[in-house]
DNA sequence: TCGATCCTGTAG
DNA sequence: CTACAGGATCGA
């Protein structure tokens, strides 16, 4: 589920049920979830109140008073919700934070992948320092993209994945934003020109804000999700539905890449 | 830069 | 049963 778009629909809805509120209890249901913080050290939060919720590339800053934050990354498979009440949780709630009235502020992940931890602000900038720029701040432009890009060998696709020079695209809208642009994902990033840059700028762009709506209906209607229809992701072997080639399938670091052989030629820089 | 690792679920 | 999964870190 999380990339910036899912992430960023889980902060859109958490501010609306739980900013004010007061954290009332912590249980690290599976202490696993606060690793390697031990989880008295979250249970810190406990007194404090909730300001704001923030999305610094994937993961998900839940600012509290006091100079406090919890920082939440949901990883492959979690999931950061407001409970009414907090006695109910599902056997997924690895960590629960119990708010003032009852409800609760509950991770879920039945892969125990997903953590909280608890910093004080200063530790916490430190800890995300090598966060690069959010693709959706004004900050990301294409000029910004050209000099991220230059000199650099790495594939496209491993480049976009990277967090450091840019944070919150996975593996998902990389592939997505590549076909968008019709780049190889093989292409060594520093190749592209700058008409190229301009348009993978774009198609990032594009491909994220298209994903945020998408993500927040996806969330009110569970079960019926309309199915994303991706370009490429996870299609392999499936007509591209621009060209009808078959999609195929690489590996790029460990991970699955999908992309259209004709749409996006090696050649195209 | 690669492979293993943290866990569990699901698809083939 | 094995392979693989939307992420990220660590040591070789």
């Amino acid at each position: 589920m999380p990339e910036l778009p899912e992430v960023e629909a889980v902060i859109r809805k958490l501010r609306k049920a739980a900013t004010g509120a007061r954290i009332a209890a912590f249980q690290a249901l599976r202490p696993r979830a606060t690793h390697p913080q031990d989880p008295a050290v979250v249970e810190a939060a406990v007194g404090c109140t909730i300001r704001s919720f923030e999305r610094q590339g994937k993961h998900i800053l839940v600012r509290l008073d006091k100079g406090l934050s919890l920082d939440v990354h949901l990883k492959l498979s979690g999931n950061l919700t407001v409970i009414p009440d907090a006695r109910l949780h599902t056997d997924a709630v690895r960590a629960l934070f119990t708010l003032k009235g009852g409800s609760g502020l509950a991770l879920e992940d039945r892969r125990v992948l997903a953590y909280v931890h608890l910093h004080p602000n200063t530790e916490l900038d430190n800890k995300l320092a090598h966060l690069g720029i959010d693709p959706l701040s004004p900050a990301f432009t294409p000029e910004f993209l050209a000099s991220a890009a230059k000199d650099r060998n790495k594939p496209a696709k491993v480049f976009l994945m990277d967090q450091k020079p840019i944070a919150g695209l996975g593996n998902i809208y990389s592939a997505e934003a590549l076909f968008r642009a019709r780049v190889h994902p093989a292409t060594p990033i520093g190749k592209l020109r700058r008409p190229r840059i301009h348009s993978l700028h774009d198609a990032i762009r594009v491909v994220l804000k298209e994903a945020i709506p998408a993500a927040v209906r996806s969330y009110k209607h569970p079960g019926l999700h309309e199915g994303m229809n991706y370009f490429v992701y996870d299609r392999e072997g499936e007509q591209c539905r621009i060209c009808r080639c078959a999609v195929k399938r690489i590996e790029q670091a460990g991970r699955s890449t999908y992309f259209c052989p004709n749409c996006q030629k090696r050649s195209a820089l």
